[in-house]
DNA sequence: TATGAATGAGACTTCATTCAT
DNA sequence: CATGAATGAAGTCTCATTCAT
């Protein structure tokens, strides 16, 4: 049965995150997924329409894997869970990918992306208060921050980075 | 003299800050810069060649400005100092483009960001542990990783979270 | 029993009108007429097919529309009739449109036309000659030359064109 | 010294009235007139705006042409030749293109045309009334509408047609 | 009969780059 | 140094048509 949709959406996700939108041609995604360049228009209508599809699934995505540590009681360790979920997820490349890419297509195309972030900034604060710093949702805000310059470098490869960017994060929060 | 050559650099550098570099044609920064579009060509060889030029000026001014307070002596005032940095930079528009868009740029083409921050990341770290945070150097990534990501955020224009995040890392790393 | 095929024949005709042959797409039909795309060739062949039905219909309809006054006897009836035929079909728009359109369409695609007015340039000419007009022939294909004009501003919806174009030819060939 | 705007221009013109708009491809144009397709786009901006640039020579050079008759003083001078000029223009196959192609892209894209005939359709009808037809604007529209008529005709290079319209046009009007 | 996914060719258009002036 | 006409390759998108179901 046809699974040349998400042919196509998993194979724009691959070439957006190594190349950028603009960079990225139709034709390329086309040959990537295996299909003909025109069946991308059928089913999305606009390149502009695939990576808004992609964008919604990734966002579907985050928000479901976010509930793994959104739920947990205990504020020390939701913030680790929190500092290590972004570790964990750039180890294993692909499923990092679709978020990696989400982020930097936002910034790339000036899309909204804040407000994806309401619920894990609203439990983060509540565990930094929880755990005794001043101002938690500033300093939630500033660690979301930190990851997001953690996932930009896990694009380009870099884990020893990665990992130091983490422990640094867990030392400041944590004092581990 | 000729001031047409830097017409072009800064119309290419507001440009690219906007829509990024693919998707900027050279034809668009010609208009911007106000003279023919063969006139790049004939300054920067090709559209690759501006850029390259534009990143090295950004490294350049980068570099240069950092050391107002890279050799500031009182730990305190320099980790202070390098989070205000940013936060100033980002209130006065314009000049804050430059840096913004070549973070930008550098991940757009997968360029090598990561030597620019030598300097600062030793002396960043020297302070933080002259100030008694452990695993200095790591506590230095995230920072700058927090103030990159803060850096998007402002180059979107949102400066009520710039001034949130900094304030948070402010928490964290000085208790202020 | 299926009128999809009826349905399809509408809406190419409608549509036809409106943009022209060249500038309608089948997936415009389809949609226009309810069914999906593969059925109009299943019918029709392909849309050249489609097209060709369409002016096959359309000249059935008008041979048996001109029968109405084409038999008449009187010859200032006959000619009154001709000239307010095209006005009263104008005035009823969906009826008239097969007809506008089949005249551009032979325009658009270099088909013939002219055969279709032989019996109509026939009664019209002896009914002129009756009248008392010289060169009977050159004068019908004249006034239905200004049908043809007529029946072209009535397709850009220009009623009160139509209206005088009908008085003039009335007044040089019958004088009222 | 450039004339690829013109040769543009008039290889659309040619192809144009001989497929229609729609039907005729940029890249058709352009190998007709010789040129890259990409120069067109330069010129033109578009495909649309080509077409527009045309239809405004076409309108100048039709009010320029028609000053020869209109400013006769006789007015059954005057009319003969009015009806004299579409059947020598018909004859000058080239020369009588840009018309009968403007008039038909005129209906093609819905575009009003009756504008064009403002001055021609004053003066016809102070002719008509002078030479003592009643309804003298009626008329002169019956008139203008048969020669579309008959450059319609003229279009498909069917002459014979042609000439019988305009002794029909004559008789009637001129009683010659 | 009817659908709708799929395609390949070709449509219009944009682009970086070259070159004569 | 500077322009602007010109190009060829490539880009996005549309279209008529086919085919498995």
């Amino acid at each position: 049965m046809s699974n040349k949709r998400s042919d196509i959406i998993n194979a724009a996700l691959y070439l957006f995150s190594e190349k950028g939108y603009a960079a990225t041609s139709t034709a390329r995604i086309a040959q990537e997924a295996g299909v003909s360049e025109g069946l991308i228009f059928r089913h999305f209508k606009n390149k502009r329409g695939l990576l808004e599809e992609l964008l919604r699934k990734s966002d579907e995505m985050y928000q479901s894997e976010i509930q793994q540590f959104i739920s947990v009681d205990d504020p020390t360790i939701l913030v680790r869970s929190f500092i290590d979920y972004a570790l964990r997820t750039l180890q294993y490349q692909e499923s990092a990918k679709i978020w990696i890419t989400s982020l930097r297509l936002s910034q790339e195309l000036g899309i909204d992306y804040e407000s994806r972030y309401a619920v894990l900034l609203e439990r983060l604060a509540w565990a930094l208060g929880a755990i005794g710093h001043g101002k938690p949702v500033d300093v939630a805000r500033a660690l979301i921050s930190a990851q997001e310059g953690m996932l930009a470098s896990g694009a380009l490869g870099d884990m020893a980075i990665v990992e130091s960017i983490a422990s640094g994060m867990k030392e400041i929060v944590l004092n581990e």
